[in-house]
DNA sequence: TGTACATCAGTGAACGCGCGTTCACTGATGTAC
DNA sequence: TGTACATCAGTGAACGCGCGTTCACTGATGTAC
């Protein structure tokens, strides 16, 4: 019984990297259900009784790999503070690699306009979550101080921002340009705090 | 002659206002051809009497809806310089309505996933792009020092940044914050200009 | 220990659907004489 | 001015395709006696 529950367990978790990983690669639509099987070295019949839907499947991928990502950012930091922390955030997230392998990166560029179109509980998901990281990354980049979400949220947005287009440009000297001028723009502002 | 030629003409705008409209709401996927056809009036079979593919025709509708949001933009801001003008340029991007109203804003959001995924002649098409409305903007928020391509860049991911998560997160309170967040960021980067 | 049966994770063909694209056709407009 | 023909913008049915989802089936694993 149990070995059985375990193994099914497992193969989840492997439909479920198999879903993150190209979701961030091709995003929502790129990723069908029958590739993503694949992908987890299974045929597409057996997705369902591992997943309710494709929605439920993106859903759970897209928390996970979000948790994952800022998770490891803001520890990333360590004990850094004020503009050393965010030096540190900027540099990691908003580099060339990051920008050149998306299957390991955040899924936000992939999957934020397709959520803009989703339903109420889907937003409402990603909003309490997108507010959860702004408030340890605040409290990250804090220095004398006190810890400010507000310029937590824009520099989160500057990086998803500068990421994105970056990646839309992928190729042209623009998308270096952009990403280095997000992350010095990001240490100035920071700059006396 | 001239009479069917213009004739022509007038549709082939129709079309690409139809295209327009669906493509900022609804992004490229959300945009059939048959809908886009629906919205100026017409069936689906004409369609390929105008454009080449779709393709074609999403290259067209960004290429003119971005230069008239940019270029009124940038207009609009008229002789402002420095602080003032970039107050008045993300007071009107990073707005609640232009939130409310993507059929009628920047096509950005809806479309820059896809750009990413897309062939190399549309990333630099594209890039080209952002790179004058970079320089506009660099003139335009430049006060005593030299106008900086740079931040024009930075400013522009977080406007972009800012805007595309707001309209994912809407309808929560997080969307709002942010808005204000990025205004108030970028307003205090340009301060002490 | 051996045999008969139950369970159930995974298979793969099939479904209905919407998509981009094609094409034979229509009918109003323009031209030739 | 009137008639026969040519042009061509737009129609709408049809195509092949990939999608999400369903379902009858298989075969390995676990249980009962």
């Amino acid at each position: 019984m149990t070995v059985r529950t375990e193994q099914k367990e497992r193969t989840r978790q492997d439909i479920l990297a198999s879903a993150t990983r190209l979701l961030r690669e091709r995003g929502i639509g790129g990723a069908s259900v029958a590739e993503v099987m694949k992908g987890a070295g299974l045929t597409v019949g057996g997705f369902y009784a591992h997943f309710e839907s494709k929605e439920a499947l993106v859903s759970a991928s897209l928390r996970q790999s979000l948790r994952e990502l800022w998770g490891n950012l803001v520890a990333g930091a360590g004990k850094l503070r004020g503009v050393e922390a965010v030096s540190f955030v900027v540099r990691r997230y908003l580099s060339r690699s990051h920008r050149d392998h998306p299957g390991e990166g955040c899924p936000l560029p992939a999957v934020v306009a397709d959520v803009a179109q989703a339903g109420e509980p889907v937003r409402e998901g990603l909003a309490h979550e997108l507010g959860d990281y702004a408030d340890a990354l605040a409290e990250c980049i804090a220095d004398q101080s006190a810890p400010s979400r507000q310029r937590a949220l824009a520099l989160l947005s500057l990086m998803y921002g500068g990421l994105s287009l970056a990646r839309a440009l992928k190729g042209t000297p623009v998308s270096d340009e952009i990403l280095k001028s997000c992350r010095d723009f990001a240490r100035q502002a920071f700059r006396n705090d």
